[in-house]
DNA sequence: AAATTATACTTAGATTATCTATGTATGTCA
DNA sequence: TGACATACATAGATAATCTAAGTATAATTT
């Protein structure tokens, strides 16, 4: 990953979920869409991205299945469930509004003088 | 705190940095004005924040000094450093970037339909 | 045909950061 | 005097990522 740690948690779930929302994806898969759609910013590893599926998996927001994929070898496909999409919108409007406080305060650091303008 | 853990996470030390560097501040200081800016999403516990300043503090990044205050109550100022300023430059810049990112993904999640318009 | 590489999934242990909870101490106000 | 807000500190619990190693199969290269 070539972000800090810390910056990563909180928005894998979201991430993730998000793909998932498209269509059904296997693990593997997911890391490089994730590559890909960053412009090669997220870089998930096996280690993180398993874990993750796997949680999700057993607080019920995703199933998994096995299936061939046009390789002929066997993946393990996930597929949001309804209490997925329930989370997915929860965390999205989070996740917005958390940048949105975030950047409240930073905004306001970089621009102490404008206040003397009004 | 209003957010999960994880959302926290990454942005902690963004946030108090930027509020150093616009003015001196005391820790309990910055827990009430990151509370007040954030319209009360952010409501960090003081065994949150005393630990980051310290590890700010450990790091260069901030030097800390006790004056009285209106109060007559010694406080513990903390004052931003060249250093601290330098990363509050590339952690501004993680942040942005980071939400940009993230924006892609789940932008594209929601509207995939959009793209039939194209 | 054999070796290498990419694909695909898994898990244990280390690291790190927040939160909970508690403790100490001072100043203000009723 | 008692209650409350201010102000700082830290130990331990919790949770999530990363590192690192392992297993197995398909595709590619030599």
């Amino acid at each position: 990953m070539n972000y800090d740690k810390g910056l990563i948690g909180g928005s894998t779930v979201l991430l993730v979920l998000s793909l998932l929302q498209e269509q059904d994806r296997y693990g593997y898969e997911i890391i490089k869409e994730l590559h890909i759609r960053s412009e090669k910013a997220f870089q998930f590893k096996e280690g993180t991205l398993y874990p993750v599926l796997h949680r999700l998996e057993a607080k019920g927001y995703v199933k998994s299945y096995k299936a061939k994929g046009d390789t002929g070898k066997t993946r393990k496909y996930y597929k949001i469930t309804k209490a997925g999409i329930e989370e997915l919108k929860e965390e999205t409007e989070a996740w917005e509004s958390f940048c949105e406080n975030v950047r409240k305060v930073i905004a306001a650091g970089g621009q102490k003088s404008i206040n003397t303008y009004g």
